[in-house]
DNA sequence: CGAACAATACCGCAAAAGGGTTAGCCGTGG
DNA sequence: CCACGGCTAACCCTTTTGCGGTATTGTTCG
């Protein structure tokens, strides 16, 4: 009897519920095999280059660690790797930053096991099969200004409650200089007061709280 | 061979994924039967009804609707109910409100399998294991002051982005008011400035934003 | 090169927020 | 009964924000 080779899955997520849930679901199916579970960015990493997996489902939210950056940390290790974003976030800034990472596709977990088996199955296989929510969330973000990088990390000072003043220390510019950037951080969220525009950025994705 | 009836188990969390993979933990073991999954608060208080489990699981977040509600909802129908707390909160909050609202104890979703299944089994045998880190939580916030039903109101209204004036109309108080209950809720969180208020209640649990 | 954009900085004005204080009303509980 | 806490409301004063400009520098891109 030949018994073709089985798809290599390796697990990320920070919940060890979660995590070995996954690995149960996968586990059940005869085609794959779950070689490694990680909670953090590095443990993933490292786990990725020893077990070399075809395929890594990935949560963005890692504790204090970021998703996003252990993808480009395991592309960059191997431009092929296939990996696949299994969160809870639906945020358009964070699948556009997922997918702009290199994820092959992007699944929310609200997601049947039997379609995420099957995704497993498509990406493992070459393809990219992206959802028509994740394609509509994409397109919906092109039409919308993006911040800049400094405009983002205003932002997150803001939501951490410090005032322009403090701002401008801890970024070493004017207090002037940071209203300026908030000032445009407004008219590209569409809102009038800082604590709206820290709500809209956390529902888009563009930051993150904890 | 005399058989002891198993544990009759509902699971509550409004992720798919993660509600499947919670089933196959417990169905794994031999004295646990999944007898139900629920997505919402009304789909666990209806599948309750119908199904009368021993030990029900529940998440807090279940999108729109709260966990809380629901343990307060299963509890009035069935003031016996054991209602396990399987949640990624960890604010002093969240804890206080879910052991009040009912829950016999409280577990984050970085728990072993192992553990998940242990303290299924004591709280179906009547007990209320409940963690150090729990106990120490609520130990810690019963040193901290107290908002006050009004306050919090008005801080969801704050982190929603309204402004004072707002936040009077809709609440039918005056500026005035508003006022002074935001200067009572910086004092009691050791805040100065809404935005930070904002933070830090959703970081305790107090508030949250979706 | 010229256009566009990002980042820097400044000014002035009106509105809002932050901070302290006082005070009346009401219900709960010693 | 009286004290206490919660909700209400108002006043004053200072600081910060929000919003409109203008302008310089450097970089990127067609």
């Amino acid at each position: 009897m030949i018994v073709t080779a089985p798809i290599r899955v390796l697990c990320v997520d920070d919940h060890r519920l979660v995590r070995e849930g996954l690995a149960l679901i996968l586990a059940r199916e005869g085609d794959i095999e779950v070689v490694g579970a990680a909670a953090t960015g590095e443990e993933a990493l490292e786990l990725f280059c020893r077990t070399r997996p075809d395929v890594t489902l990935m949560d963005l939210q890692l504790g204090t660690t970021s998703g996003v950056d252990a993808i480009r940390a395991i592309r960059r290790e191997d431009p092929g790797a296939r990996v696949i974003v299994v969160t809870m976030y639906h945020g358009d800034e964070d699948i556009y930053r997922a997918m702009q990472a290199g994820a092959a596709t992007y699944v929310v977990k609200d997601t049947l096991a039997d379609d995420l088996l099957r995704v497993v199955r498509e990406v493992y296989s070459g393809l990219r099969p992206v959802s028509d929510d994740v394609r509509e969330t994409l397109r919906q973000r092109a039409l919308q200004p993006t911040l800049t990088s400094r405009e983002i990390e205003v932002l997150g000072l803001i939501a951490q409650g410090l005032r322009n003043r403090e701002v401008g220390v801890t970024l070493r510019i004017s207090e002037e200089t940071v209203r300026v950037h908030v000032k445009n951080v407004f008219h590209k969220l569409d809102v009038t007061d800082r604590t709206e525009a820290v709500r809209v950025a956390v529902r888009r994705g563009i930051i993150h709280l904890s």
